[in-house]
Order: structure tokens, then sequence, then C-alpha cells
RNA sequence: GGUGCCUUAGCUCAGUUGGUAGAGCAAUGGACUGAAAAUCCAUGUGUCCCUGGUUCGAUUCCUGGAGGCACCA
């Protein structure tokens, strides 16, 4: 018997919880969350994680599971979402898949390629480095210890060498392992027990603006303001890079108002969405439904992709 | 009612000694294999308030009007 991931995708605030959660109940199965700032059990309010009722009307995993001071990768999050996949699969061969986070989605459906660790101490060296030096060194580094990617990326995709965040992974790669980066890449055959069937929400943009700023003045009620402070310590983790708390942050430093910070929320929220729209459209074999399509509609198209399927399964099996 | 100043991009404003205009913010498009709610790249969208006049040519100068602000009544 095949088994089936329905995957939920879509910008912030337009719906998937609310949706995963009907599907969950309509199909008898769990819901693994791709969200890569709910896995944090310290943040609550500010990352929209299910609510208890929400909760209690479908079993979630990768919810709250870890904290902010734990170093935790998309690597990670593969190896353990395909290993709670398998033991789900085992129950009901349909589960869910729900998510913002478009490098994690494509983690537990595409797979990524198997990187050696690093240590954190050649991280810090290539980072003292390039604040030194400034991005040459990082060009210079890469070209140096890897001229194929460097050629490769010069010419399809310039921009990225100016981007520090992903040079230093590719030098820190490089340095760490002692091999080029792209020896790394394409090199596992990655694959999965399941089809993914995949669902995304859309909207009018302005229907979007609206419901993130709505959902960000609800936040604030609900005592933003409160978990932000708690976690303000903290500020410099890498998990609360975060859009919600940053412009808290920068509140509490007395370098914003109150009022000021807010709408730096809702913009920020935004253009968040945006990027996971743009992430979304390369999205393979994507559905796309309006945000305020009936429950049965999307229910229905995913019995029948489902049916198609096995009848193609039974197909082949009978030849 | 009088006097002065203002009206240019979604917003705040600059500017054109007369040759149809440009900054910041907002916005839009894109990239992205272990930081990804991160990080990075690209893009100027316009009855220059309206109306006449002067001029080869007016957003710019002049007349009249409309709206706004300030002060004086």
């Amino acid at each position: 018997m095949n088994n089936y991931l329905i995957t939920i995708i879509g910008p912030t605030a337009i719906g998937k919880t609310a949706l995963s959660i009907k599907l969950a109940q309509h199909f008898g199965c769990e819901i693994i969350s791709c969200d890569s700032r709910q896995f944090f059990k310290e943040m609550t309010i500010g990352t929209a994680v299910p609510n208890p009722t929400e909760l209690a009307a479908a079993k979630h995993h990768f919810i709250q599971n870890k904290s902010v001071f734990e170093q935790y990768s998309v690597g990670d999050f593969e190896t353990e979402a395909l290993a709670k996949l398998d033991e789900l699969f085992k129950e009901n061969n349909i589960q869910i898949m729900v998510g913002g986070s478009g490098l994690y989605v494509d983690a537990v459906l595409k797979g990524f390629d198997d990187f050696p660790a690093i240590d954190a101490s050649v991280r810090e060296e290539i980072r003292k480095e390039y604040e030194a030096k400034g991005i040459t060194y990082l060009q210079n580094e890469l070209e140096k210890r890897d001229i194929g990617f460097f050629t490769k990326i010069t010419a399809e995709n310039p921009q990225t060498l100016l981007n520090p965040q992903r040079m230093m992974r590719f030098v820190e790669v490089c340095i760490g392992s002692g091999k080029p980066y792209s020896s790394f890449i394409g090199q596992k055959k990655n694959t999965r027990n399941f089809t993914p069937i995949v669902i995304g929400l859309e909207a009018e943009r302005e229907k979007m603006y609206e419901r993130i700023n709505l959902r960000v003045d609800l936040m604030m009620k609900e005592g933003l303001l409160e978990e932000a402070q708690a976690l303000y310590p903290n500020r410099n983790l890498n998990a609360l890079q975060t859009v919600g708390y940053r412009e808290l942050f920068d509140y509490f430093d007395g370098k914003t108002t109150l009022d000021f910070a807010v709408e730096e929320i809702k913009k920020n929220t935004r253009r968040f969405a945006k990027r996971q729209i743009t992430w979304f459209k390369r999205t393979e074999n994507t559905n796309w439904f309006d945000y305020l399509t009936d429950i049965s509609e999307i229910t229905n198209f995913v019995e029948s992709e489902i049916e198609n399927r096995s009848n193609t399964e039974e197909k082949r099996y009978n030849r």
C-alpha cells in the first residue's frame, strides 16, 4: 500500500493550521509541523503555534519540542521528521505535514545531501575573518577552495557572492571537511516511501495583508510584549532572530516607540509572507486553493488524488 | 474677510537659472542544500492641483480659481 503525505503550504496567517486540523480529523491521522520557529517551547504567541484546543483536536508533532538554547538545523529536522513519518505510516497510510518554512518542507519532500558535521569553532573563525576583511575574504576563500562551484554561482547566481551567510556556509564546509563544498552536492539519491499531495493556500495580496495586520494586533493583545520581554536577555540566540521579537527587542533597547515596533512587525511579516510565496511558487506539483475554499472541496480533491494514484499503482502490479 | 506660505510618486519631501523630474520610506519582483520568521540581489510606479496667458516650448514665470497651513482681523 502506498503512503501519502498531504502537505499544506502557504504564507503566514493564511489558515494552514485550521485546514490541517480539519484534514487530520477527516482522515484520522496526525500532523507533522514544518515550521522553523514553532519548534521552540519558549515561543508561543509570536510564532502562532496551534492553541490548546487545536492541539487537542489533532495530534501534532514538532510543536514546541525544542529549546531556543539547543542547536537545531534543517538537517536534524529532516532526520527526525522522516523517522516520525515512518512510525506514523505504520498506523495510517495518509499523514499530514503543514508548514511555512520552505527549506524545511523541501528537506522532507526532496531531501538534502549529506554534509559532514562542522565544528562550531570553524564557523566562528570564518565569521571573525569575514568581519575583519569583508565579503571579499569569503569570495577569495571559496574561489581558492572550490573553483568549480565559485565559477558556477558567478555565472548563474552572482547575487549569492554578496550573501555573507550563504558564503560562510560554503567556506565552512570547504575548510571543515577539507573538500570542496560542491563535492557533497547531488551525491545522495533521495528515495521517499510516500507520495506527496501538495496543497497550497493563497489569497489576494490585500486580503493576506489584512489578515497579517489583524493577527499582529491580536498577538499584542494576547501578551506578545511580555513573552518577548522574558526572552530579551537571550536576544542573540539564533532562534530569536524572528519577526515579532526583534522589533520588540529594539523597543526594549529604547531605539523605537512601541507603536513603531508594532508597525515594523506588521511590515516585516508582510515581507516574510512575500518570501514564502516566492519560495512556494517553485514547490513542485502544488495544487493551489483560495484560502476560503470549503473544506469538502479540498477533502474531495485529496481523495480523488489518492484514488487516481492507487489505481495506477494497481495497474502496475497487475501487469 | 485680509496678508503670507504651501500643493510634485502610496507617504514625507527635493528639484528643474523654462527643454515633461528624483531621494528616503513604503511597495513590487527574484535568489536561497544544516542560521531560513535567517540572509542576500534587483526594480521608480508621476495629468508636477485646475484654468487661462507669455513662450518654439510651462511642472517651473504671470493672471484667475480650488484646497491646506500660519498669522492678522
